[in-house]
DNA sequence: CGAATATCAGATACACTGACATAG
DNA sequence: CCTATGTCAGTGTATCTGATATTC
């Protein structure tokens, strides 16, 4: 019969990705907050401080997008945007108390998944998972996850 | 204090997916298919004959959500459902000509995107990479059991 | 003026819940 | 009756394009 080709890896990385996505939309439900949101958070708690615009190359996505989910974050109260005095075109996000609430109170389910996730990987498997798939997000265009907020002027 | 921790491999599997999304969206625009609509096609390309409720439970998400991305294909003329004779209140799916036709043009494309992806990696080091996301997806979605394509029973 | 930021408006896609009809 | 499948209706999220105002 259909003497098939493997699955693409583009192909398993989406079957990953949507089974993530799923579990951890379950998981985040009582928060009311999207796998997606949630991640936006984590981006955010780990680099304080970033625009929207700057949120959304780092999602690879159109600022109009991220500007949808970034008001969304804030409607709930979970971010703050104030004024960059530096320039004043920017909007400067920063996670609020709720915010931060909220990550800690889902961080260790979200680790429990991610651990569920890595059954049976060794620790050097996992070492190699992250690598590779760090290699293949820059392979394929560059937001940077740390940009270190641009190197001042 | 700040304590960066890595990102998690939750976020990095994210990354990667977001930026082959936006990459293969793109690459597919001129088709008027969408990212996940096209890895919909290739699903079918090697299961032909699934049901729309067993394409969303390979996907993770609700019969009604694949019912409209499937109602998509259909108007699109990409894919034909005829009723199942041996299961009347199923509806086969079936890739059309046209939608074979679409999958051979963008195949090359595709893999090129892919080889893009895994720019710098050895053979030894795609398989060990294809195996780590089989793993990660089999430990997070065991419990449907292979749909179709199930030999037994 | 050109580039970047942010936002508004409109469109489509995606996914959920709830409800319902039909088939087995 | 109960379950599985498929669909319809409504809602909210996510993303896109296009246009506009503002700042640098």
């Amino acid at each position: 019969m259909t003497d098939i080709a493997p699955p693409s890896l583009l192909y398993s990385v989406k079957q990953v990705e949507l089974a993530t996505r799923a579990r951890l939309d379950e998981l985040l439900k009582p928060a009311g907050v999207t796998a997606l949101q949630y991640t936006a958070l984590t981006v955010l708690e780990r680099r304080d401080g970033m625009s929207s615009a700057e949120l959304a190359r780092n999602s690879f996505v159109r600022p109009q997008s991220m500007s949808d989910l970034v008001g969304a974050l804030e409607r709930r109260g979970l971010i703050a945007r104030s004024p960059d005095p530096a320039s004043r075109r920017r909007h400067v996000i920063s996670l609020t108390e709720e915010g931060r609430t909220l990550l800690a109170h889902y961080d260790p389910a979200v680790r429990d998944l991610e651990d569920e996730m890595l059954t049976g990987f060794t620790a050097r498997e996992r070492t190699a998972f992250r690598a590779y798939l760090n290699r293949a997000r820059e392979a394929l265009g560059q937001p940077r996850d740390l940009p270190a907020s641009s190197a001042s002027s």
